[in-house]
This record gives structure tokens, sequence and C-alpha cells, in this order.
DNA sequence: AATGAATGAGGGTTCATTCAT
DNA sequence: GATGAATGAACCCTCATTCAT
């Protein structure tokens, strides 16, 4: 009998695996865009075109969903993008360039991006969760930007006399950023999100010139 | 005009007067932390020291309630401010600053400033309102950064290519600084809200580091 | 009469017959262990070993499903035993001990027993069915003990001033044990089902001393 | 001032105090005449005459209110009852047909008397609360009727070889007596309660006559 | 003016019932 | 026939809002 076991599912039981991620999808969506208090569970479901008893097949409550929501949207991000910066071999400048353009690339053109404002906005309300979120998002994060800082200090590319705040001099325009693309503009005054390669070469303008050392004149 | 409008008021009234003020504040604090909707109208009463009745003697519903402490929030805070620059004598660089310094004294370490939080996490749900933010608050902070950025390239102090995303580099850590301060450090790895000095101090440096037209190669 | 009416089914039929009597059985246990609305369809269908669909193909709802388990269980247990007592020859004591015997062989010791909890315990919410189980079982069950006793009057074996409510006292120590069996020793100080037997005999004694005619002083 | 602090309650404040009573009344009886899960919570403050957000003021939820509505019931009944039997003069049998009467008089004919189907049909989805119940209801139930049995046996009235089962002699007819009251009938042939004296009347009889040391010829 | 008991619309969640497979 | 994913009516419970005191 030629026939694989797992050929091709029922219809119905290819929507059945899809539905988690579709309402994953939906509720990241709206939680990031209202809040968790101020999104509906049926409006979550009716976003990703089930009925509001479905959600609940899936996900015990809406507490629950929104710490699946949280947890999926931190999955695994950094170990790819770590090895990358390890196999890095350019100068450190064009290093942190690339950081914040593939960063973007990868996380803040994604719909993940939304965590950060949604973390923002929840931490107070989900203070384990806020835990989760810092030890699998920014702790990471941090540590990947540091690496990168004290490689162009170890290099004598850099000069960084205060390295642990440097450190949020990179992460702040990409929260920044975040901000911005998920609040309706609140942080500009025409209300429009940035352009986020124009603010992201500029921002990389600027850390560069404080952090390379300079050597008669030089830079930008 | 011998007439003044707001005098002061008669001993009976004081307490009277008060209460808005005091519910004010508290909602503030309240929709900060935890947003709007997971604000009960009670806490807000309680943690003014009213019941909840009261609430609603002087707001006619929460959503009004939440209309005027964002508008209180926004309240004039440039006027002043713009003054103080008009003045300002020094170089561009130590007005920058300056500027950076007594925003964090004027708005950044006062209550006020959780209302960039709060905007971002609501903007979606009120979008009037956020209207009204951008218009009071976002663009007249951009109008003034923009003067100083603009007198620093008159007087041949600094050189920006880009200004209109300049500014944003200005702003980018105030706000970044802000959210830190109001979201249980959600931006840290450690949770613990960063030192507002020395970050702008940081900032400050790096932005005038990229700003500055450098003579022989010296650094800030 | 050649044409049995409910001949041997085709083995291809069995299984499909045996179906809802499998949950008719274990409809009867939940119903009585938790009640009709506290039991889930589900459970029912799980503990008949079939999904939930298949209850819903053998019955119309879970109401008509609880009709048909009443129905089911109230199904002529009398005439059998009618003809029983039709024919006992002993004296009219033996035949009420034997009847206490027999009623807990036939019923009291049978998965039916829980009907008279059950019923109890539903009665206000379906009155039509209430009405058949009076007619059906308490009414049969009324004429049988009747007629014991009537025996008993005839044959000057028994004295018995009331007997309407004569009937009751045989009927009351049933109805209780039934209850004490099906609700978890709710009726007992320990928590523990009476020992049927020794209770049933004890009760035997106690409603003989008062029916019989005493002859010289003499105890059972 | 002569005015004592503690006058009248506002009429506002004599309802509030009243409610709890009121809603515990009605949820009485409607979960004795449908059960637990049959009765919606809206019914039970529709009764109670106030709306459905009013019972939740008072009770946490609605298991909440129905252990409440069962301790409030279960409340010491027996303290009183049990000095009454301790100053007890007369003959033991006459004890035995009072306890008879004033158990009807102080729980049979009481809305507490529906306690007894409530725990039947709900031990098993409350097991705590069934503990409870024949902890404070079951066991000094049986210990007061053990004790007149005992009694009657150290006078010498009585002669009763199975002590322990025949107390349950005793209960049955009473708890026969409340299932009968609070179940539409359902253990009578024609749907209408028993009339308690009675049926109480002719138990006494009947275990009198059982437990009774006979002289010659002896009782009713 | 201030209170807080009461209300009832609204939203989370369950579960009997349906129906595509 | 059998299944179990999907549905949506119904129910518990919350909380903004009202109003008698």
């Amino acid at each position: 009998m030629p026939i694989a076991t797992d050929e091709v599912p029922a219809k119905r039981e290819r929507r059945k695996q899809a539905r988690p991620g579709e309402l994953l999808q939906a509720a990241l969506e709206l939680f990031v865009e209202k809040g968790f208090a101020a999104t509906r569970a049926e409006e979550v479901a009716a976003r990703a075109g089930v009925s509001k008893g479905t959600l609940f097949l899936y996900f015990q409550s809406k507490e629950e969903l929104f710490k699946a929501v949280v947890h999926e949207a931190m999955g695994g991000k950094f170990e790819a993008w770590n090895e990358e910066f390890e196999r890095f071999e350019g100068s450190t400048d064009e290093m942190l360039r690339y950081c914040l353009n593939s960063w973007w690339e990868r996380i803040g053109a994604t719909p993940a991006s939304g965590l950060t404002k949604l973390m923002v906005g929840e931490a107070a309300n989900f203070p384990e969760l806020a835990e989760d979120y810092r030890r699998q998002v920014i702790a990471p994060g941090h540590r990947l930007i540091r690496r990168i800082l004290e490689r162009g200090v170890a290099r004598g590319e850099f000069r960084i006399p205060d390295l642990d705040y440097a450190v949020y001099s990179v992460v702040a325009p990409m929260i920044f950023l975040m901000m911005n693309q998920h609040s309706q503009g609140a942080c500009t005054p025409d209300g429009q999100p940035l352009d986020p390669q124009r603010f992201l070469a500029m921002q990389a303008n600027a850390l560069l010139a404080g952090f390379m050392v300079r050597t008669h004149g030089g830079a930008p």
C-alpha cells in the first residue's frame, strides 16, 4: 500500500491545525492595537474567521490566549540572529549598521514588533509575563548589542566610556520606532508613522559618530 | 484688567474645587499604570479618597474623565518653555543639553510624563484624543527642537543633512525614557528603570557628536 | 402466535442496536449521580464509549435522552413481580419479608434503583415525567403492597387501622434505602451507605411488630 | 443629645441588612425545587425582588451562594432541641412521640427541611458540603435519637437488639417525609404530599410496637 | 455635595446541538 | 453510521452608571 499515512489532511483537519495560528495572529494584532482589556474575545474570533466558541476550543481563557500570543511572538528570534553575528567579519561599524537593518527586517517589520508596545502597555497587569519577556527578548537583545559594542572597543574601532548605557543608545531608537509604528503615529506630529529605513540610517550615523574613534576630522 | 478670572476661592469652595484635581491625578496614575479599560472607576475614586458616586458628580462618564485627564496633563507646558528658549543666549550645544535637562525636570520627572505612555497605548481607542495630543504636545515639542537645531545650523555650529528626521533623533530618547519609566522597566533587562540623568547625558553626547561641525577631531 | 416481536437481531445490527442501551445505562448512572443539568452530554457519550455526535444520532436531545432513560428504567418491573405474589402461598408475614427481599434483589440492588433519587430530584423540572413515574412505578408498587396488607387483614393475621398510610410505612424504608445508596451516604453520619440486608431485616421486624395480631405477648 | 446612634436605620440601610436573608431564602427555595445547576442566578435574584447584579453584591458567586444557603439552613437547630430532651421527664415512648412531633414543627415544616432533599441531590457535586452537612445535621440528629433509644433501654422500657440500625428506623420516616414534601409528591401515587401528622403518628406507633417491651398483650 | 446600594448592559465562558468529513 | 470541529444561545459575573438617602 503506497499511501502514506499523513498524505494530505482532510480539509477539516487542515483548518484545525491552522486555527491556533490564525487565532494567535488575530489576537496579536488586536491586543497590540487596543490592549488586552479593550479587546473582546469575540472580535479576535471574528478576525480569525471563526465564532466565539471556537476560540475557547483552542485557548482556555482570554488570559491564556494572551499569554500564548506573547510567548509565541517572543519565540526564539535570537538564535539564528546570534549565530549570524558570530560569523560576521567586516568592520564593527558595518556590523552595527547591519544589526539595525537586519533587526528591522526580522523583527521591526514583522507583526512581532507589536510585542514591545503590548508589553509596555500590559507589563503592570501581567508581571510574570513581563518577566518572561525581559528574559527572553530584552536581555538577549541587550547581550547581542553589547557584544557588538565590545567588539568595536576590543578592535580599537570604538571608544565608549559608559558601555552599560551605550547599549540603551542603540536600543532606544529601535523601541521608539516600534512604538511609533504601532501607535497610530502617536509620536509624530502628523500622525504618520516614520519611514523606518530613513530613521534607522540617520540613527546609525548618529550612533557611530558618538562611538567611533576619530582619526583627523573623520566620520560620516 | 482689574478682574482676575481665577481669584482665590473662598475657603468653603476650596475643598470642593480640589476634588476634580485629586480625581484627575489619581486617574492619570491609574490609567498610565493599567490602561483605560483595565482601570475601574471605583479604583480611581478610592485613590482620590472619594466614593464612586462622587467621581460621576464631576465627570459625566469614565470616558469624559479620561479625556479630561489627557487634556489636563497636556496643558500648556510649552508656553513658558518656549519663551525661555527665545531668550537663550549661549551656544546651541549648551542649548540642546539644557533642553534635555529642563525637559526632564518639567515633564519627564512629573506625572505628566505618563501621558506619552498613555497615548501610545490608547491612541487607537481614542483617535480624536490622539489628534489633540499630537497637536498640543508632539507638534509644539517638535517645533521647539527643530528651532534649536535650525539655530545651530544657522550659526554654523551644527551640520545636519536631514533636519526633519534629526528632530526624531532628539525626540526618540525622551520618549524611550518615558516608556521605560512607566512600564515597569519593560524595556530593560533587569526590570529596573534607567537612571534618567545618566541616560540623558549620554544621549546628549551622542547627539552632539552627530550634529556638531567638527573642527580638528575634537570629541565633546 | 408464531411471530415474536423482538426476534434476535442479525449480527450486523446487534452492535448498532446495543448503542442506545449503553448510552441509556451511562446516562442513568450520571443523571442519578449528578442530576440532569449538571451532567454533560459529552460525559454520557464518553462513558458509553462513543463520541458526542453519536449520542445525538440516537436521541434527539439531552431532554429526550433523559425521558428515554427514565422510561427505560421504569420498564415493566412489576408484571413478573405481581404474578409471583398472586401465587404466593405462605403466611402474610413471610410474604412481606419476601416482598422486601425480592424488591431489594430486583430493584434496590440494580441500577434502576437510582430512578427514585432521580425523580425526587427532577420531578419539579419534568412534571410530565414525574406523572409517568407515579403511574408506572409508584402506583403499581403501592397496589402490590396494599394487596399484601389486605391479604394479611383478610386472613386475620394483621390488624391495621389506617391501611392507606400503612402502605407508606412499608414504602418509606425502601425509598430511604435507595436515597441512601445513591447520595454518597448523605443520610448517614459517617458517609457510608447502609448495609441493605441488615436494614431491611430490621425494618421487616418493626413493621410486622406493628401489623401482626399479637396472640400472647410474643415478639417476632 | 438624646439621639441614639442606631435609632432606626434608613430605609435603604434596612433593605441592605435584609437582602442577604431574602436572597438566601429565595435561593433555598429554588435550589430545593430545581437543583443547583438548573437554578439560574437571575431567578434567585428575581424571587428575592432584586436584580441580577445585586445578588453578586452579597455573594461572590453562585457556588458561594449555595454554600451559604446550606450552611445557613444547617444552622444550630439542635442546641435548643438537645437541651429540651435533657430535661424530659416522661416515659420514653412519650419522648419518642414528642421527638417526632417537635422535629416536624422545628424542622420538617420549615423551609430548612428542603435541605435534606438538596443534599441528597447535590452531595456528589459538593462533597465538602455534604461532609459539613453530615457533621452538623445528620450526626447530631443521630446522637439525639440514639440517646432517646438508649434511655428507653436503660429504663427497661425498650428492648432493642440492634441499636445502631434502630436509629435508622426512626430517621427513615422523617427523611422519607421530607423527600415527599419537596418532590412534588414523587413518592406518592397521586402526586399529593402526605399528611405529615397522620404519617408521623402512624410511624410512631409502628416504631414503638417494635421497640417496647411487651407486658401481656400490650400496646395500640 | 457625598454616598454606596442597586441596576442592567456587556463580555467571558460553557455546552447542547449541528454537520462536513 | 460515527466523528469531533464548529457554532451560538444561554448563563455567570463585572462594572459603569444611577439615584434614594
